[in-house]
DNA sequence: CGGCGCACCTGAGTGC
DNA sequence: TGCACTCAGGTGCGCC
């Protein structure tokens, strides 16, 4: 479910409900994640701690508490965080839940586990926080996303573009859905070796990128079957994709049929006619 | 080191 | 109704 936009549209809306808030208890399904979650540390880290700030890194979501220790969630493919009413039912596949000085509660559901959910004690966390920044790809929306950046990042590698843009080593927070979606706005062929664009076409992606990971947060991300922000609501971004999962349809601009093919792995979609694979500088 | 395939897990959808 | 199979928004491992 979660890309950038999603996990921007989540984090702003637990900063409506969690700011100021503070902890009162934890309590874990005992199911694994990603990991196990450590679910004894989370409680002496945070219990009776106030929740200072709600912070996005990449497609991580960092809650920050009073005492300097930070809650770090991943939400893989299927996981949502939420604010709910703590006398409220507990849904299918809950696995942490913190409960809150309000009668309400954070919530984390993940049908498929392949979320994470890790605690940085307040005494170790900025170390821990500068390695976990040092792995983390550029961010879209600083202003090292240049296309000079990006073309220098991209000299030696002839992965396939679109591979590219979804390596959260390299570039943070662009998967499949917003890859595909740029590199039609951008009208690069998929299949372009990245080491192939001039510092000119880096720079229109970024825009192209910049521009539609924004859209997306405004229309308030993209549910396509199960992602819901922080209150329970849906985006719409999904109603303004252009070739995601439109294999067979028209293209918008050019009436051309959408075709599909697998790269690296994962579902791809383009227009052949408007996305060319060799481009003039 | 670069790049690929696959594993992790559940649920929804499809075809028989 | 049920079974078998495919596919899904992400990451990280082992292997060549």
């Amino acid at each position: 479910m979660p890309e950038l936009p999603e996990v921007e549209v989540t984090c702003r809306g637990l900063r409506l409900h969690l700011l100021g808030r503070t902890v009162v208890t934890v309590r874990s399904s005992g199911k694994s994640l990603r990991q196990p979650i450590a679910e004894d540390l989370i409680r002496h880290c945070l219990c009776a701690k106030a929740i200072h700030a709600v912070e996005r890194r990449a497609k991580y979501i960092l809650i920050r508490f009073e005492g300097k220790a930070v809650l770090v969630v991943h939400l893989g493919m299927t996981g949502k965080l939420g604010v709910f009413p703590r006398d409220g039912e507990a849904a299918k596949h809950d696995h942490l839940a913190l409960s809150l000085d309000n009668e309400s509660e954070l919530r984390f559901n993940d049908a498929r586990r392949f979320g994470s959910v890790v605690v940085w004690p307040g005494d170790e966390a900025e170390e821990l926080e500068q390695t976990f920044l040092a792995r983390q790809g550029l961010e879209p929306f600083s202003a090292e996303f240049t296309g000079e950046n990006l073309y220098e990042l991209a000299r030696q590698c002839r992965l396939p573009i679109k591979s590219f843009l979804m390596d959260s080593r390299r570039i943070s927070g662009i998967g499949n859905i917003y890859a595909n979606e740029t590199l039609f706005a951008a009208g690069i062929h998929p299949l372009c070796p990245a080491n192939s664009l001039s510092t000119e076409q880096w720079q229109d992606l970024a825009t192209c990128a910049v521009r539609i990971l924004k859209q997306a947060i405004a229309a308030g991300g993209s549910t396509i079957s199960d992602f819901l922000g922080a209150s329970g609501q849906p985006g719409y971004f999904q109603l303004q994709l252009a070739v995601y999962g439109k294999k067979g349809e028209e293209c918008s601009q050019c009436g051309e049929e959408i075709e599909k093919e697998v790269i690296g792995g994962r579902a791809t979609f383009f227009c052949a006619r408007c996305q060319k694979r060799r481009h003039q500088g």
